[in-house]
DNA sequence: TATGTTTGTTTGGCATGCCTAACAATTTGC
DNA sequence: GCAAATTGTTAGGCATGCCAAACAAACATA
């Protein structure tokens, strides 16, 4: 056994995501259910499960049912955590719609690395804590690219509010 | 023939837009620069270059030089966009060092579909143009992801200049 | 428990896309 | 113009990953 190799192919990575979400909500995978979601038939899910047996990152037997080892545990849940990151990023801050963050976030989950994806996390915390963005300056951004003129008194006002909200934060 | 297909498969995406860019470059694509630039053997662009051919993206015959045809210019300059919108995102905004930024964009440019594209280029505009933002707002994001402390009376300092800076942009 | 339905596996085939290595055309330099 | 170097093509092989269809196991229930 020389195999048992890390490194993940895009198409096994789908798989152990979604073997990990079937745990979560069923307790076990089935080949059914994993053809079901990634939308292929029975007979390649039971090729990619050798795979993934392979690198030692699910328990699987014929026929029986489909479970997570630990390093395949951790490894999906990394996928998962980036899936949920970047969907956040699509539908909250860019505010694209749940159906479309879903399916860029199932691409881009695989493009990222982890430096990026990291950084990214880092930067919707900041907008979220820096005084000068937070929420209501996401709201205005649907203003921004739906009506395309930023009015100056707009501004004001916005600026205005924004400095009220710091100031009204003020430790006494 | 029933070909000429349009989509495309990330690889020959990434063959359009190498053949795009060693056409600014060179006037004309070489199968040799094109193998460079993309890490791969002569004879696997040679196969690549009959696929596009086929999909009328570009000019080839056997041993002559390679240039893209109207609709291949299209579609490349597109990917080239994408691939240069990501990484201003990734580099400018982010603030990924500039090789961390040109892989992540290599990947992510396959991964992300038009309309998550265009709104990228929209929110990297109101960065810009929103006065609650721009570009100091990004250089305090460094701050806030190194350091991890934002000081109370830094932000204080921070919301005045900005307030500044924007009543001095006011109208006469 | 026997039988039909559902679920899982196997096999063979196909497409993509890479490699190696042999071969062919082209270009370069003398 | 001709040999040598460079560049491009072809052919055969391999890995991934899908499908279709035949087959096998497991389950459900009458």
């Amino acid at each position: 056994m020389i195999h048992s190799n890390t490194s993940l192919s895009e198409n096994l990575e789908d798989y152990l995501e979604t073997i990990f979400h079937l745990e979560k909500v069923n307790k076990v995978a089935r080949v059914k259910d994993i053809a079901d979601k990634l939308g292929v038939l029975r007979g390649s899910v039971t090729g990619a499960l050798k795979s993934l047996a392979e690198k030692e990152l699910i328990n699987y037997e014929p026929y029986s049912f489909i479970t997570l080892t630990r390093k395949g545990t951790t490894i999906a849940r990394e996928i998962s955590r980036r899936h949920a990151i970047i969907k956040s990023f699509l539908k909250d801050v860019l505010q694209l719609d749940g159906e479309r963050a879903e399916t860029n976030a199932c691409r881009m989950e695989h493009a990222m690395d982890k430096a990026a994806i990291d950084r990214l996390v880092q930067f919707i915390d900041y907008i979220h804590t820096c005084p000068r963005t937070g929420a209501d300056w996401i709201t205005a951004f649907v203003d921004y690219y739906s009506k395309k003129t930023p009015a100056r008194e707009k501004c004001d006002q916005c600026m205005d509010a924004c400095m009220t909200r710091h100031l009204e934060s003020q430790p006494t």
